[in-house]
DNA sequence: TCCCCTTTTCGTCACTCAGACGATAAACAC
DNA sequence: GTGTTTATCGTCTGAGTGACGAAAAGGGGA
């Protein structure tokens, strides 16, 4: 192999969350250079007998704390730019990571600072590398999978109700839908939720039904939003 | 860079044209180990001052002929399983490239002997290296953007009728459609085809209206077909 | 206990859109 | 002309969605 151009590869994550009615993001403050003391996605070297999805789950797993609960990881695409950075030529597999709010906070086991930075107050241009390109990304994929598959049940704990995930579309979104069509909208798409049996008790309100989500990878219909 | 893994990272292509009603894509037999011939995806080593999307273009380029002529080059994934290459640690980045069929024949300049191979027609496990499953996200993705983007325009020529954009669908999805509710379809989606002003002449049956691709990149409505 | 407020859940109506299919238009072959 | 082929337009019906009314089911305070 000394014949071929011999490129680092790392794996970035783009981990996100809604947490306090806002989208969020789990970014790291850089300790050594380049882009010392910058924000950047959480990530770091694959090892040369590591499969990539692998290094994926190890990743996160370390930034986080948490021996990989519920939630989604589906990888993003791959940046190679010759000068992306500073220190050669390092090519990154970027993943995007869904996961319903963390109750235990982030600033685990290996990194420096982790926190969950809401991506409306994530300036442009100020994370390291290509971080920025890599986040806008995955925002884009993430905004646009809640359309025609079932993930926004990722960010939701194993139940929840209807109105929660309501919360998410429209956080992610950033729009307001109708209760009373959305309910029928998910309850009426096959395999997208499935009724626990249960209900919630001293909320503010009706009693609402408890559900997990259904068996089905893509919805039919789609849950359609305006694109303009 | 020496304290880091070092990696061999290629380009490799998915090619896909439709040609005689059949959804074919671009294969090479390979003329050295290993896996020595057999066929696999187009592609080669990204050199180690080469952009990533310069690679695909520059691979794309030397396996058909073509100074990059119409189409749609897209990033597809990227495969790096350890155990993927027998001469060492390889990661691969995918690319999905459609384009219209090619009046010149492909064996051109670089590659050994590139062929078109109807889809239908490549054995499950036949493929080099973990090609056999690259391609099958190929397809996947490929189907599955037609029903959301205008992508199928890529398959034809600048200028083209209804019934050819029809021809295109049938044949990637292999399925028939309503030439009378894919024509009102078609032409009611805003963005979707723009009127050339001509018409075709000489063909069997009335002559039929062209068009050219029009700017828009996602369809509203999508183009859906059945799930099930 | 009785109202008031909140939230969930069910219904209704009008409109859009897709599938099924009839009908007409415009070429060519004979 | 007649027949054949293909393109294009129209009509009807059922499914799905947005807008919105209304009832159900809890809690809190007077």
């Amino acid at each position: 192999m000394a014949e071929y151009p011999p490129f680092a590869v790392t794996a970035d994550l783009v981990v996100l969350t809604v947490r306090a009615d806002e989208l969020s993001v789990l970014l790291v403050r850089r300790g050594v250079p380049p882009y010392e003391g910058a924000w950047a996605l959480p990530g770091g070297f694959v090892g040369i007998d590591e499969d990539l999805p692998d290094a994926a789950v190890r990743e996160l797993a370390e930034e986080t704390g948490l021996p990989e609960p519920a939630g989604h990881l589906e990888q993003l695409g791959t940046y190679g730019h010759p000068g992306r950075d500073p220190r050669g030529r390092v090519v990154t597999v970027a993943w995007l990571a869904l996961l319903p709010d963390l109750p235990t906070p982030v600033a685990g086991t290996d990194a420096a600072a982790a926190e969950w930075v809401p991506v409306t107050k994530v300036a442009r241009g100020r994370l390291a590398f290509d971080h920025d390109r890599i986040l806008g990304d995955g925002l884009e994929r993430a905004r646009a999978k809640l359309e025609y598959t079932p993930l926004a049940t990722a960010f939701c704990p194993p139940e929840f109700t209807v109105a929660q995930l309501r919360a998410v579309y429209e956080t992610v979104w950033d729009t307001r839908l109708d209760p009373r069509n959305f309910h029928r909208k998910v309850t009426g798409t096959p395999g997208f939720v499935e009724p626990v049996g249960r209900s919630t008790e001293g909320d503010r309100g009706r009693p609402a039904q408890l559900f997990r989500r259904g068996p089905a990878t893509v919805l039919h219909p789609a849950m359609l939003r305006q694109h303009r």
